[in-house]
DNA sequence: TCTATACCTGTAACCGGTTACACATCGGTT
DNA sequence: AACCGATGTGTAACCGGTTACAGGTATAGA
């Protein structure tokens, strides 16, 4: 491996030199930076960041920290952070948590120990120790802070959205689905969803759900219509468990949207593949990610933030599991 | 930040006590392990990760590489690398290529300066210099290179069977999509099956298709009915591409199986949501990337592979996008 | 001519770990 | 009692960068 000493030597100059070259500070003199310049380019030289990691005592790593990068959604915030970071010369350490608190435990630390600049996270707990300790910074993605910087959507005007929107198109008898107690999000669109139902006066059942997998979603869905047959509009906490419910509709000979309508969360890839396609509501997961990015930067260059959370609007995607009407 | 000399301090004795005691090397009495110890919890001190690369020249860190973690085919690679990785003490850094040299050679490159110890990559080009020269050991994932370890499935095999179950099925008038012509993976599919469709004497045209992404994929859907009006079976290359030919023949009034048989490839999530679901050719993705990480570690760890590559099978999900036969 | 200042460069300490090596002690053998 | 290997511990060099500081030269101004 070539170091800065391999270079000094074959340019004839001190180490110092080197490295004011690479940095671009200091005082250079033409004809010397050219040399070491030439140097670099013969040696084929890259710096080591580890070296430059512990003097400095920081790096150009960005800890990312995701529940499930299976879950659908998640790619779309990964790749958002992934690029506005790529484009900055940050580079991310990327783990999943499950939503548990040990592991996330573990990478913060191993993050820490990598000297990573910043963090970014979507934990159900922000306040949590191991952040309010932190001394670097973080954004929480796709939850909410009150007091540390986050980038989230709008889950509880987004559940009220789904409310309203399934109520104005017919549906008498709603079933509501909630998701997992320790997320947040699916917590804060039900909360959205039932008091707006409420308010409508419209009548509704909640359906518990305890996770997002693939595998159980199949279970759920035949829950609602097992545990409520009448059911003639269904409000899922997210795309996946909407899909699965339309699966089931279809697999009863239930017609959707003539006699359930469905509603998603999210918007995800497969929303717009399904058949019928999945209203659902829209939120913009990869600008959210890439927008917690920018944030993070700012924060970690030292930049004033005169905003420090992002509040994104979702929006209704009308489809085909909703009936037309008049607007 | 505690540093091992404020650990030695604590506990009235040297780092090289501390460092003993951190690496369970070396002799270190039990009464002073035990002091170590408690300073160790008392301070509550881990070790700087970066210092202990600087001198190692190693890392616990892996370099993971995937063309676009949005593709919702390569969450599931992702995770399978994550888990193992996780379990084993290693961290990922992680990038998205793009399937473009210029973003893997920059990623390439910082893995280096990180130190990590070992690459894993889903690139069309495993022989490139950047990849020869590299002194690290690096697993190819999805992807085949004849004389460095790699995991990937049988995508050729997998074209065949695919050719034969449409065949058997009794399509007539095959078309076959054919995926980005750098893409590899894509190719063998496309040679497996027009070899299998060939030797069987079906008769099948081939639509060229230059991306996997959701907006063109509908494009191309479009295309297969509109150039290839008499169409009733279609291979294609993926299951994003095979949705988005399900929900145009929908919209045509086709019927599925029975009209137009569709048979995608992957194997994704969305496949067994849709309806009618997606006959497929089934790729173990979650678990080529744990094998692949395991691959991985065991060459970091130096022990002698057997098996440098490992191939996995894959196998027909048959579905309701292709018609029952007897067996 | 003398001095102040900008410009240019090198030496060596430092970041926080690991480890080679030196040295000391201890228990057991002959 | 002398000797030996096993055990226990500390000092300092080292990893590959960055930078404080010192020292030197050139140029301009007094």
């Amino acid at each position: 491996m070539t170091t800065i000493r391999d270079v000094a030597k074959h340019a004839g100059v001190s180490v110092a030199t080197v490295s004011r070259v690479l940095n671009g500070n200091g005082y250079v003199h033409e004809d010397t930076r050219s040399k070491v310049e030439q140097a670099i380019r013969e040696l084929n030289y890259t710096p080591n960041e580890v070296a430059r990691s512990l003097y400095k005592r920081k790096s150009k790593l960005i800890g990312l920290l995701l529940p499930d990068i299976m879950n659908p959604y998640f790619p779309q915030l990964a790749r958002g952070v992934e690029d506005e970071m790529q484009e900055n010369d940050y580079r991310l350490i990327f783990g999943n948590s499950d939503e548990s608190k040990k592991k996330e435990m573990e990478y913060i630390q191993t993050f820490i120990q990598n000297n990573v600049v910043g963090v970014i996270s979507s934990t159900n707990d922000p306040d949590a120790d191991m952040y309010q300790d932190l001394n670097i910074p973080v954004v929480f993605l796709d939850r909410t802070s009150n007091d540390r910087p986050s980038v989230y959507a709008d889950g509880r005007e987004g559940g009220r959205i789904a409310a309203r929107e399934i109520v104005r198109r017919g549906s008498k008898a709603i079933t509501l689905m909630q998701g997992p107690a320790n997320v947040r999000p699916a917590q804060e669109r039900f909360e959205g969803a039932a008091e707006a139902l409420a308010e409508q006066g419209a009548s509704f059942q909640v359906l518990k759900t305890t996770s997002f997998s693939l595998s159980r979603a199949e279970g759920f869905a035949q829950e609602v219509f097992r545990q409520y047959p009448d059911t003639d509009g269904v409000i899922a906490s997210n795309d996946i468990l909407a899909s699965a419910v339309l699966k089931e509709a279809h697999r009863l000979g239930k017609r959707v949207p003539e006699d359930v309508q469905i509603i998603g969360f999210d918007d995800i890839l497969l929303s717009s593949l399904l058949y019928p396609s999945l209203s659902t509501i829209h939120q913009p997961a990869y600008e959210m990610g890439r927008e917690a990015a920018k944030l993070l930067i700012g924060l970690i260059e030292g930049e004033r933030m005169e905003r420090s959370s992002v509040e994104f609007s979702v929006t209704f995607m009308e489809r085909q599991t909703t009936r037309k009407v008049e607007s």
